[in-house]
DNA sequence: CTTTGTACAAGATATTATTCTGTAAATACT
DNA sequence: AGTATTTACAGAATAATATCTTGTACAAAG
């Protein structure tokens, strides 16, 4: 049984999904090039791809240090409860924090997992004494702080 | 000491990266209207932060579902040893990967943590059993499974 | 076979990006 | 203060690109 919600794309559609998580700006004319198809229906297909939702969205990545962001963690995350009321409690107060830019519900030691940015250490220690430890469902957290970052490919691998 | 790479940019540039980084694919026009400037020097102000790094690239974001990939995880790698020679060779094969989005170096119990994603289940054990797990740097690991993403933002808090 | 639908190319049109020119304001220099 | 220099901007002209339209070939269905 196949449960995956996986639409119907071609050998063609897979390319523009390659090039286009790579590089989201190249001209239509030159994905049409690039992918041996005239400009209309390259067009087209880029068109269904959005519609049909495999295509998100489209964002600009910066450079975190050039805007003033110097560390980048990875907190561990235990819930004094484990009940969904305690859980949509602690997802809703972690939407309005800013800083927190992902967090995922994960199977292992912790509960959830959550990558956070911020300006230096001062303003990260302040951020997790202040908003994150404030949580009232939050029972332990253990922080990761990035040394750095060897990978961070925008682009999926399109199984066959 | 103030040791950031940060590149100068005012309340007008702030507001452009944010529009960018939520929306990749807003035309200049639009870009221009929004924050309250002719096309032109909208365009010249896009155009030097591309030029100056702070905007890296452009990405499409896709459904990883849709394109049938069901298993996202974060690993965590402790390697036999913390030299540099180690280090690098285990970068090198982690490169080679494509199935590892990202690779951190970080601080704490491990010395890295992946972000995987593949297929499946059965897809992500072959992956870890034969290429990852194979990789003889590599001395444990330990697996974080993604039950349900509740937060993914492409925005970065920009500090005043 | 015939029909229907789909994918495509080529060209026409519309939209958008980009360049150009001139002006006003801010900054630096004397 | 006064002058020169630079910078940022608006508006218009131009260039590039996206988008639409039309017709054709091919494949699948009947």
């Amino acid at each position: 049984m196949d449960n995956s919600v996986r639409v119907k794309f071609d050998k063609i559609d897979r390319k523009i999904l390659e090039i286009l998580q790579g590089n989201a700006k190249i001209t239509n004319a030159q994905l049409s090039k690039d992918i041996g198809l005239s400009p209309a229906p390259t067009l087209e297909r880029v068109k269904k791809l959005e519609q049909s939702g495999i295509i998100r969205s489209y964002h600009a990545k910066l450079d975190p240090e050039k805007i003033g962001l110097g560390v980048s963690t990875f907190v561990l995350v235990t819930l004094i409860g484990h009940n969904k009321a305690n859980i949509d409690a602690f997802m809703t107060e972690i939407n309005t924090i800013q800083e927190v830019i992902e967090c995922h519900h994960i199977t292992g030691s912790g509960d959830f997992i959550l990558k956070i940015i911020a300006k230096d250490i001062t303003a990260y220690q302040k951020l997790m004494l202040e908003q994150v430890s404030e949580i009232k469902e939050v029972d332990s957290m253990q922080s990761m702080v990035i040394l750095s970052t060897f990978k961070d490919s925008k682009v999926l691998p399109i199984p066959a």
